[in-house]
DNA sequence: CGTTCAACCTGGGCGC
DNA sequence: TGCGCCCAGGTTGAAC
């Protein structure tokens, strides 16, 4: 579930604890399996424990907890990939509890926990050092960010590419932080239909398109992202997002487009459901406003 | 280079 | 009620 705006969302709703210490950690026996981490649940609780966060960062969809020590740093690098959440209020459900942080502020006696919860386990932690921050989360692994990201950044990396552009704007090496629900959001604002193919666009559509992804991020991030259906995606005080509620495309196969009234088609891309509008987004040019 | 498929998991919704 | 199937916001690696 989490793109780029829910990853930043969570990452706000838990800026709160910086300054705080790990008192203590735990993976609680909750779940069938255990979620990937490295290295094991039983060296990540050691090497935490006792640790100060001192940052919190987003990098794409992958939050970092930078922990310090009075000797060395770490970071605990988290992917929540499609059903990952930051808790700072009670979970949904108690045998999701991947990993609990109890954190307490200098000075205070009351302690806060500080949960990754997933529903389906698909979520990675990653604890690393400055090093390995840089080889996970650094611009060899991760494209530009999408709050940020130019038209030059794209046309330089993509520019060449046969590939349909829907299909690249979910490759984290071109832009960090896109999804399948962002992308089709970003394209039908655009005016780019998904199926084009990148080395077909032309230097106003690519200016278009980076233009169109800042203000699409910055625009869901405002609106704490997407819940669909208020299923699973939350704030970390377990608030719904309200980004759904201005979505275009994503999920209304079928149904007439909010800015032209012809319906909305799902096509499958890479695997993956595409929704656009055949009419506000031709597969060249632009045709209307 | 690029695409396709399977895999990792849980759970909701649907047709029968 | 139950079963089988499809679907889901992500990523990776192997095969072609």
């Amino acid at each position: 579930m989490p793109e780029l705006p829910e990853v930043e969302t969570m990452r706000r709703g838990i800026l709160h604890l910086v300054g705080s210490r790990i008192v203590r950690a735990e993976f609680p026996r909750g779940p069938k399996r255990p979620i990937s981490t490295h290295p094991t649940p039983a060296a990540i609780v050691a090497d935490i424990r006792d640790g100060r966060l001192s940052a919190v960062e987003r990098f794409g969809k992958r939050l970092a907890l930078a922990i310090t020590f009075p000797t060395h740093e770490r970071w605990l690098v988290i992917e929540p990939r499609m059903t990952g959440l930051m808790l700072v209020a009670a979970p949904p459900t108690a045998d999701h509890v991947r990993l609990v942080m109890h954190m307490q502020q200098a000075g205070e006696r009351r302690r806060q926990p500080l949960v990754f919860w997933d529903q389906r386990g698909l979520g990675t932690l990653r604890l690393v050092d400055a090093c390995g921050l840089e080889q996970v989360c650094g611009p060899r692994a991760l494209g530009p960010d999408g709050l940020a990201v130019t038209p030059d950044d794209l046309a330089t990396s993509l520019g060449h590419s046969r590939r349909a552009i829907k299909v690249a704007l979910l490759d984290q090496h071109a832009v960090a932080g896109i999804g399948n629900i962002y992308a089709a959001e970003i394209l039908h604002r655009a005016g780019i239909h998904p199926r084009v193919a990148c080395r077909r666009m032309s230097r106003r559509a690519w200016t278009r398109l980076a233009d169109t992804t800042r203000a699409v991020l910055a625009e869901a991030v405002r609106f704490e992202g997407s819940s669909i259906g208020d299923k699973l995606y939350q704030t970390p005080a377990r608030r719904p997002g309200r980004f759904q509620h201005r979505h275009r495309v994503y999920g209304r196969a079928g149904q007439p487009c909010v800015t032209c009234r012809s319906a909305i088609h799902r096509i499958v891309q890479g695997q993956r459901s595409t929704f656009f509008c055949p009419q506000c987004q031709p597969r060249s040019g632009r045709s209307g406003g």
